[in-house]
RNA sequence: GCUGCCAUGGCUCAGUCGGUAGAGCGUCACCUUGGUAAGGUGGAGGUCACGGGUUCGAUUCCCGUUGGCAGCUCCA
């Protein structure tokens, strides 16, 4: 059955037929006496490839496939293997979501459905679904698909578009009309009778809908604005065919396995318990094994790169945060203990470590000499999150950051910011992460200036300078708006988790703002006071979510220099405990983390056992004959310095613990 | 903070149209066991998140709280 049925298409007026060129995709040329529609030519190229396409791409530009080619130009016939043509594959998806909830609840109020990067979603004024209103929406799609209604597009001009949407009682497209610039071309797409507002491109028929899902349900505001009524949000799926839905919901169930909220506390990671509140984990035995190697790991980095360590008060008076200003413009975010209008003091835990640091720098009149300063802490913060913000290790209340604040001459500015992408960078590769980020520099609003201390000249001024770091370092960073803080640009480093969110994993930022007031100074060559530049920078971000990422990166199997248990000794049967402990007591002597299993079952579950908690090494203690021990060695490499370095004094071991015969047996 | 969903042994879940609960896996003990993801037998373990209400009686129905999840909004 052809469901892309070629149509006359769209006639644009005042435009004459003529000789052109259509290069396609394969450098081909398709020549044509007069303009043709994008599904058309595909109808020339193939009948197969007009059956699946599902947009057109003219010089670069994603086109309807109703639209008339009448010039010369290179296009290329989208199907849903196609990213953009797959888009449009879920935006038709999403209308006809729109229209099956229309029919099943012809009170609800459409809003705006696009396509995403997972599949679709659509924006409704209605009452909330639950997940069998959306089983029975999508039998109602299922049933408007079938109908199979051919998809047509027209144009009115804006005071008909808007009563034509007045008139079919949908305010939010009033509203999106009204707000579109007064020449933007409004066009609409008519589905069998179902006609909603939309710029395209869509299919030709709703039957080439083969395979998609509504997967979730929530609120959402109307324009992404918490001062806007919540509308009701359905999320969906769509792909070309029923294999690759499939598998995409399979993914969406491994995935859960890595989740490292749930897999984090499975392996005993950390736990959260009611009384103690949200936000606020607990790091389990296992779990803070992994951040105390990681912490003495940046330490001792740190350290070594001329860093020097401060511990400073976890709290102070809120006079402190006055001078940072952080009591204007974070104070909903602190933990504030005492109360204002009653107490002479008040504290507040502190949500960063800055003033604090600050402080340790003002000690003493510093010359030109003394810097660069480079402090570092592992320093505990605490954030009043709101409620709804709080996951797992990523998003906690209270959490430890490898922070640090650099006190700089103007001319140290590029060098040092340099060095601390260069440490950032070592510890994200050493972690095997470094693959994984993308660079962010985020700049301030101008719209919003009361948000931010300085005025437009020193933003430009500062916002100049990192920018050209950047260049300097090859770094090619996404912009992004108004993620500034409130006294500086940064250069922040992002990771996606397992479900594709993103969050910043570690930042580099650069104020000049501060330091004018804390009065903060060296003296130059001249004997005269200067204004230093600081860097408030991480190395390793926040150890709770670093290890969150680390979970979900290698799915709890993790580098064996941060494995909580890193060897089990597993005696094959009751005779050779003695000798198993020996072993184990051997490894415990070079601080290798093991244990001897001793339990009096059958070897396989021992082996299932250190499989499932996910322990890398396992020693398996026996003799083949009498009096003879053997030691084999199973080793899963993991690809990492440390694991390698493991590796190499596992060898060591080995060969010290042969008495009698070793065998190495490497697994993939 | 907003909208919705959820809360039953360590885990995954069943169940009670209102009469104080069950499975599988795990765990523990004993037996068995010389080999790479499941040997046998027996046992322990639950105030069905917490607080109120309705009721002769609430794990079940209603309200609230706390916590968890998804999304939105926020994130120094």
């Amino acid at each position: 059955m052809i469901e892309n049925k070629a149509v006359n298409s769209i006639k644009i007026k005042g435009r004459e037929d003529k000789e052109m060129k259509v290069v396609l995709k394969d450098d081909s040329v398709k020549e044509y006496s007069e303009a043709k529609s994008v599904i058309d030519i595909a109808y020339d190229i193939s009948e197969g490839l007009a059956r699946m396409a599902t947009a057109g791409e003219l010089d670069g530009e994603v086109v309807d496939l109703r639209t008339m080619v009448d010039h010369d130009g290179e296009l290329q016939i989208l199907t849903s293997y196609d990213q953009k043509g797959l888009a449009a594959l879920r935006h038709t998806t999403s209308h006809v979501l729109a229209e099956a909830v229309k029919n099943l609840y012809p009170e609800a109020k459409v809003a705006i459905g696009p396509s995403i990067d997972t599949g679709f979603y659509y924006d409704f004024e209605c009452p909330p679904f639950t997940r069998e209103d959306l089983d029975a929406i999508e039998k109602e799609m299922k049933k408007i698909i079938k109908a199979g209604a051919k998809i047509e597009r027209f144009e009115l001009p804006r005071e008909e578009a808007i009563a034509f949407m007045k008139e079919k009682e949908e305010p939010y497209k009033v509203e999106l009309i009204q707000d579109l610039p007064e020449d933007a071309i409004l066009s609409f797409y008519d589905q069998g009778g179902f006609v909603d507002l939309c710029a395209g491109p869509h299919l030709m028929n709703v039957k080439s809908i083969k395979a998609f899902k509504l997967i979730s349900s929530s609120g959402a505001y109307w324009r992404g604005s918490e001062k806007n009524k919540m509308l009701t949000r359905v999320y969906g799926t769509a792909f070309g065919n029923k294999e690759e839905l499939n598998a995409y919901l399979e993914h969406l169930e491994e995935i859960k396995k890595r989740d490292h909220n749930k897999l984090g506390r499975e392996m005993e990671l950390f736990a959260t318990v009611d009384v103690i509140g949200q936000g606020l984990p607990l790091l389990m035995p296992k779990g803070t094994i992994m951040i105390q190697e990681l912490q003495r790991w940046v330490e001792d980095e740190e350290e070594r790169r001329g860093y020097m360590r401060t511990k400073t008060p976890l709290m102070a008076k809120k006079d402190l945060y006055v001078i940072s200003d952080h009591w204007g413009h974070y104070k909903e975010g602190m933990f504030v203990l005492g109360d204002e209008e009653k107490d002479e003091e008040v504290f507040a835990l502190r949500p960063m470590t800055c003033p604090f640091q600050y402080y340790v720098y003002k000690q003493s009149q510093k010359s030109y000499r003394d810097l660069p300063c480079r402090y570092g802490e592992t320093s505990t913060l605490f954030r009043n999150e709101d409620s709804g913000e709080m996951h797992g290790l990523t998003r906690v209340r209270q959490f430890t950051i490898a922070e640090g604040h650099l006190i700089l001459t103007p001319e140290q500015v590029e060098e040092e910011f340099k060095a601390c992408v260069d440490l950032a960078k070592y510890f994200l590769t050493t972690l095997g992460l470094e693959s994984d980020v993308t660079y962010q520099l985020s700049l301030w609003d101008p719209k919003k200036q009361d948000k931010y201390l300085g005025n437009e000249e020193m933003w430009n001024e500062v916002q100049g300078m990192m920018r050209e770091i950047l260049q300097h370092l090859g770094i090619d960073a996404k912009e992004e708006v108004g993620d500034a803080a409130f006294y500086g640009p940064k250069l922040d480093i992002q990771a996606k988790n397992v479900y594709g969110k993103e969050d910043t994993m570690i930042t580099v930022q650069l104020d000049m703002f501060l330091a004018e007031r804390f009065d903060m100074y060296y003296v130059d060559k001249n004997g005269e006071k200067k204004r230093p530049y600081i860097i408030h920078r991480t190395s390793l971000g926040c150890y709770e979510r670093t290890l969150a990422w680390l979970i979900e990166k290698y799915a709890g199997l993790f580098p064996t220099w941060l494995c909580p248990e890193q060897v089990k000794v597993l005696p094959i049967s009751e005779k050779y405990h003695d000798y198993a402990n020996q072993v184990a007591n051997q490894l415990k002597a070079r601080s290798v983390r093991c244990s001897v299993d001793e339990r009096g079952e059958k070897i396989g579950y021992k082996i299932r056992d250190a499989r499932m908690n996910k322990i890398p090494y396992m020693l398996v203690v026996g003799a083949k004959e009498e009096e003879e021990g053997v030691v084999s060695v199973r080793s899963r490499y993991l690809g990492d310095e440390g694991q390698k370095s493991l590796d190499v004094f596992m060898d060591d071991i080995c060969k010290e613990i042969k008495t009698k015969e070793i065998r190495k047996i490497v697994e993939e």
